[in-house]
DNA sequence: TATTTCACTTTCCTTTTGGAAAGCACTATA
DNA sequence: TATAGTGCTTTCCAAAAGGAAAGTGAAATA
């Protein structure tokens, strides 16, 4: 039969959204600047305003994305010094693959209720 | 000063997202949808067209987008028996995140190449 | 008969992620 | 002076993810 033919090759497309996954991965990332562009600056705001995350986690977190320059660590040197966190512009740019996750999120919720 | 005031909720948008990150987390999800949704059927095609991953990895994960209905595993009764991975209809509705991501991922390397 | 292919499974081990709890230096408030 | 809040860090530990390598059973091919 010689039917043997090669994969299909798929690398134009799971390669540049392995790269998104690398900087977003996790189950934290996006909360976390969902949170900070919705406005909370304050690690406890932050912390607060998404259940269930712990301040180790959230800390870490916080530097991945600094180090990403998503979001930046603001030193406020009144008495006593805040630490206020900012998105940076290019936090912007992940609008659409919040939205589109949202919009996923909530079809599948739907989905899985009226199935079950 | 009594400047306390409660966090800023973004739950509207944290949970939907929660919940699309749970389907689709991990390295692994996404590219292997990709892959199917290209057209690669056999597991040894899966595997050679996504760079890296392991035949554990990939049999777990195609279980879990089994369970999730985004992939159907086809036994094909010929002699041999064949076994074909296909995309179900419900797959086609993670495109825009799909696209997403990848647009993003394009843009970012673009970005770190530019810079360093 | 020997080798190869297919679709995995198994074992073992390392790394990553995450959670619970406590602590800590500093400041503010009662 | 005692308590509370802020922004973390530290310790300890469990679970999950992931990788490397070998193996397996059935069937096809050489």
């Amino acid at each position: 039969m010689a039917n043997r033919m090669g994969y299909l090759s798929c690398l134009d497309t799971v390669k540049p959204v392995r790269d998104a996954i690398e900087v977003i991965n996790g189950k934290w990332k996006l909360p976390i600047i969902i949170s900070v562009m919705t406005g909370n600056e304050r690690f406890t705001d932050i912390q607060e305003s998404i259940p269930g995350i712990t301040p180790k986690v959230l800390a870490k977190e916080l530097k991945d994305l600094e180090q990403h320059q998503l979001i930046k660590r603001v030193v406020v040197d009144d008495y006593p010094v805040k630490i206020l966190y900012k998105p940076e512009p290019y936090a912007d740019t992940l609008t659409p693959i919040i939205d589109a996750l949202k919009g996923w999120g909530l079809n599948h919720r739907k989905r899985i209720f009226s199935k079950e």
